[in-house]
DNA sequence: GTATTACTTAGACAGTCTTCTAACCAAGGT
DNA sequence: ACCTTGGTTAGAAGACTGTCTAAGTAATAC
């Protein structure tokens, strides 16, 4: 009756999720679902040297700082990256870890969806 | 000076989002972004035939089936699911293609991060 | 020290989200 | 025809979110 896919660990597939497990990445997804921490976590990951400084990510939207602020301690609360004050500027950097989390909560999923 | 990865196409890592697919990705992003619309999402997709009635979802929660109705809405409009009526019960099964979608945003970031 | 620039924290406000109850439509069974 | 079960729609209440202004801390420059 109950036919399985080949495929390995599809983690939303292979199982119903647990009440914690949900909540938990619920969570992570909540901080990237959001169109400004979507770029900005995007222009961190994309800068050169891996890392970008607040005042570039500050000066690419049309937002007041403490706005950006507030965004960056969004994804840094929920360990997407990370931030080091060097000198007079503050620099962020992505968590490859947590997004590795992310990362693994659909891939294996879009094509192995359980067959009858 | 800007050093480049081997590793090809990561959608976040590549280049900054432009405005417009942050837009459309959060909006994506934020419909699975909640506890019981992953577990639906997960219940859907793990049950046998690939598909899973409404009852058995509103039975699985402590909430009233309206308020299951409303989640499943929410999938329903982000074209992660889709619902059909056959007799009594309705029926929703994963559109795997929305959720490769989801499954594409971070997959190739999580150990590419650029380097200096 | 004072000023200036970079960034964060605190508090307020408007909008959105999750949940409920009540009411409604759809299909089957008597 | 009626009732029962399955599911959605409508509307409302409370919590949460994104944004702002105002005020605070940190580091450099004069």
């Amino acid at each position: 009756m109950t036919a399985v896919t080949i495929q390995c660990c599809p983690p939303l597939i292979r199982g119903p999720l647990s009440e914690q497990d949900a909540v938990d990445l619920a969570a992570l997804l909540k901080a990237v679902a959001d169109p400004v921490r979507l770029r900005l976590l995007s222009m961190i990951g994309s800068h050169e040297g891996g890392e970008a400084c607040v005042c570039d990510l500050t000066d690419a939207f049309d937002l007041t700082a403490p706005t950006i602020s507030h965004h960056l301690k969004v994804l840094r609360t929920a360990g997407l990256i990370d931030g080091e004050r060097r000198g007079t500027w503050v620099y962020y950097r992505v968590i490859p870890e947590t997004v590795a989390r992310l990362s693994a909560i659909f891939t294996p999923m879009a094509d192995s969806v359980r067959q009858a």
